[in-house]
DNA sequence: ATTGCTTATGATAGCGCTGTCATCAGAAAT
DNA sequence: ATTTCTGATGACAGCGCTATCATAAGCAAT
């Protein structure tokens, strides 16, 4: 008998299967496992022995009931692949995980009802809080949450009237940064390409606004797909316009291969571009390209730990604006 | 009374709340949640009726317990921020969430005693499927996932032992097709750039047995950190190279842009490149950048959903290549 | 009237743990 | 010798559900 585990049902070993082999209780087993502290050394090392031999594995689930804890966090994004908001899950897993929390993770795909749908999906799951990018859509999803009586952590965005804490940035203010740099830059007409999730609006919001309240005529604003395939076709519609504010880096290399083919894209200094281009994001790509993209640095991993953060600590500020950077390189 | 969900504990409110309320039995409130065809209409709109008035959300960790399904999969991958391996997470949740399950998200950070922690962290979930990018890296890790009894999918390769169902391609040979398209190109000098993980060495490996193979003198490799600006200088390590794989797009760009401070990036077609580069991942960004970059292209969302797809029907074809496509465009 | 079948509902017993007391030695303090 | 405390262990109930079997009513067929 090579595997000492074998034979027996083909049922996981139970708390108490361990203790019958090592002739103890089996809350004694369940000590051993949390707190083994409190165990007689020579215990200890017995039931270890039998929870060796049979490969036990403690079952979460149960101890979830019984205890009211389940040690897990809802996380929710529109979306994983391709994102930004990748790092931020990365952030805050890498902060939860070491201390036994699990990430329970699900995907709105920018789709109101299927957020609500994953809403309700995690909240049934009982996990010690929630940590979303943005807020939900729909007043559902907000009275799901709000009566969930669990931290819930609103990210990327910094909300009016939020549901309980808070971790992101301003990105009314960052379109108003945008908008003033390509002013100062003496740039004229300006155009802003992305998405119209809430975000991205409230970048628009503030570029527009900023750009009207200085005398400039109204910005023009196109919505792309989520792809950045479909800014590389972008400049043909936008014609005359000498400035543009991409509300994310993918979009901002698609645009600038889209003015490449045109013959408006240089390999020198924003001063000598035609065409000045903005980003959104920091991705590490944009730093190797040529010419390098400017863009607003956000720090997406930060957005994460300190939402985890967020959800272990009640009490203290529930609001934190982890702020953004204009970072000034080669396009724009 | 505004909320009539108020009042009442703090307590969520459970089945038995519901069905006192509804003045059922609580076996017909929670048959209203899974098996409403089996209740009257009009006693289950009186259910339905209670659930919504009390804000009832189901405990599925009771429900798990109870029923011994979790409708849950572990998922484990190395690490998710700025990876392709963010589209097969995608790629098997857009697949899974809509069937009712959840995904619980495990990064192993390349790490392989927090990979068996992960691994034994998800097992005690208790998750109805595990899927994993790679093979765990220890036997410990193994034996867990193999005395499991859940479907295992490791993915992204395809191990000659598998655990149990595979979904990937074969890395080995996407080094042979890159070593392969150097040679016919006429380029002498190979080298390869990336991490030392097992996908990327099995490139590796493919790529220097086919260039030995084909009378060339060894390639040489450079091991580089997981982000891409290392491979802006990889160049100067390398004097004489004329053929750079990378063992993904991002270093590929990175080592195209130190290419660039070199004066060694033409704008023109792959023959025209002083240093060909081909990379692996195919991104977005790769299409977009001048010159345009040739790549192994992946189907990481395939991986993803194929995975998904294993996990849920048990029987049937366990190992699926996915394969690969060298994508040819200007760098290589 | 009896049997059989279907439909709608309920009673009961757990699932595998943990919280909350007990219990019982043995040591220390009175 | 008695009390008190500490350390180690256990008994027991119960977390909120679901599986399983039972029950009751209604109705058709014998």
């Amino acid at each position: 008998m090579t595997d000492t585990e074998t034979s027996s049902s083909q049922l996981a070993p139970t708390l108490s299967a361990v203790a019958k082999r090592a002739g103890v209780s089996s809350i004694t087993v369940s000590r051993v496992v949390r707190l083994p502290d409190l165990v007689a050394p020579e215990t200890r090392a017995r039931v270890e022995k039998a929870m060796r031999e049979l490969g036990y594995v403690p079952n979460l689930v149960a101890g979830a009931l019984a205890s009211a804890k389940t040690n897990s966090v809802g996380v929710l994004v529109p979306t994983i692949a391709n994102s930004i908001f990748a790092d931020t899950v990365q952030g805050l897993s890498d902060k939860l995980e070491p201390l036994g929390y699990s990430v329970i993770l699900a995907q709105s795909r920018y789709d109101a009802a299927r957020e609500d749908r994953m809403l309700a999906a995690l909240l049934s799951r009982r996990p010690e809080a929630i940590i979303m990018v943005g807020s939900p859509a729909t007043e559902d999803g907000k009275r799901l949450l709000r009566h969930a009586r669990i931290p819930i952590v609103e990210t990327w965005e910094l909300p009016i009237d939020p549901i309980d804490a808070v971790a992101g940035f301003d990105n009314y203010e960052a379109g108003v940064a945008v908008a003033r740099h390509f002013i100062a830059q003496g740039r004229q007409h300006l155009a802003f390409i992305g998405g119209d999730d809430p975000r991205g609006t409230r970048r628009w919001l503030g570029f527009h606004d900023h750009a009207l309240a200085s005398g400039l005529r109204p910005p023009r604003r196109l919505i792309l797909e989520r792809n950045a395939s479909g800014s590389v076709a972008a400049h043909a519609n936008l014609p005359g316009v000498d400035a543009v504010f991409a509300a994310n880096d993918a979009h901002a290399i698609g645009f600038m291969a889209g003015l490449r083919k045109a013959g408006l894209l240089r390999d020198g200094p924003a001063s000598a571009q035609p065409v000045a281009v903005i980003g959104l994001g920091d991705l590490e790509m944009g730093r190797l390209i040529s010419p390098s993209l400017s863009t607003i640095s956000v720090h997406g991993d930060a957005i994460g730990r300190t939402a985890a953060t967020l959800t272990l600590e009640r009490g203290g500020e529930r609001r934190i604006d982890l702020g953004f950077e204009l970072v000034l390189r080669d396009s724009g």
